[in-house]
DNA sequence: GCATCAAATGCAATAATGTTGCGTTACTTA
DNA sequence: TAAGTAACGCAACATTATTGCATTTGATGC
């Protein structure tokens, strides 16, 4: 079943809430882990509804325009936003072992600030920065 | 021409130094930005020669086990390793508008170790930090 | 509820990107 | 300079992504 928060937030936008939408948004609400399109195909198939992969790419397209979903940098996987998205800001850690993936709530950019002193010449828009390793349960 | 400095290490490693592999490096060594594969054939082509994809692909291979390049973690992008590679940390600024990437050089890892601390969980073998930005050139 | 209209879907065709097997070429070395 | 093998190129194919268009379906007003 989809949850109610999501729902509220896909009622939210503009967007239409049709069928092949609720079920895309329930499989990522259950994945541990970021899909692609071809795996959100997959998994509805066993569910036992059909959806079209192009309709899924169409859906992500939209989702991401509404921060619903993010997609990630290095695939092309996708995740619900759990916190609505800083547009370009991205801290995720990812485990080699199984896939999962979690946001990292980092609030000191001080970091950053130094790097941005340090290269005077570039203008910094956004940052995406990934860890890499295992998480508690591969470890 | 390719450049004697990648000459040198391409005949350290036990690969042989073949004409696909000097034209690949001499084109990766004159681009200003990362290329893909196909990117790399068509290049080549606008140069007079002729490289199969399934060529270049085998040599990037190749090329990164011996970190002669390294691929960008969010495209398929290959770049000359202009310093040997650190393995599991990669630092990087993309330009939003030219594509033009630069390695960051940054030493303070105090960052990662606070992360670490606040995560203590997981266990970090690696880090990818992407700045995306203005080049000086195009702001 | 029901008709209307546009948004969204699904199908089909195609483009783009990666991969594998295998016969041929061309580096390396002795 | 001959021999052996690494590397190449071709062909076929697998996977991933995109576009156009006819059909369906959700939202809205009556």
């Amino acid at each position: 079943m989809l949850n109610n928060d999501l729902l509220e937030r896909l009622k939210l936008t503009k967007l239409r809430v049709t069928l092949p939408r609720r079920i895309v948004l329930e499989i990522l609400d259950e994945a541990d882990k970021p899909l692609n399109p071809y795996e959100i195909v997959d998994i509805a198939q066993a569910k036992g509804k059909k959806i079209d992969v192009v309709t899924v790419y169409r859906i992500m397209d939209a989702f991401e325009d509404f921060d619903i979903v993010h997609k990630l940098k290095g695939s092309n996987k996708f995740m619900i936003c759990s916190t609505p998205c800083d547009d370009h800001c991205h801290h995720q850690f990812i485990c080699d072992s199984c896939g999962s993936v979690d946001d990292l709530h980092i609030d000191d950019h001080g970091f950053l600030k130094k790097i941005a002193e340090k290269y005077s010449q570039i203008e910094i828009s956004g940052h995406y920065f990934e860890l890499s390793g295992l998480c508690k349960k591969c470890k």
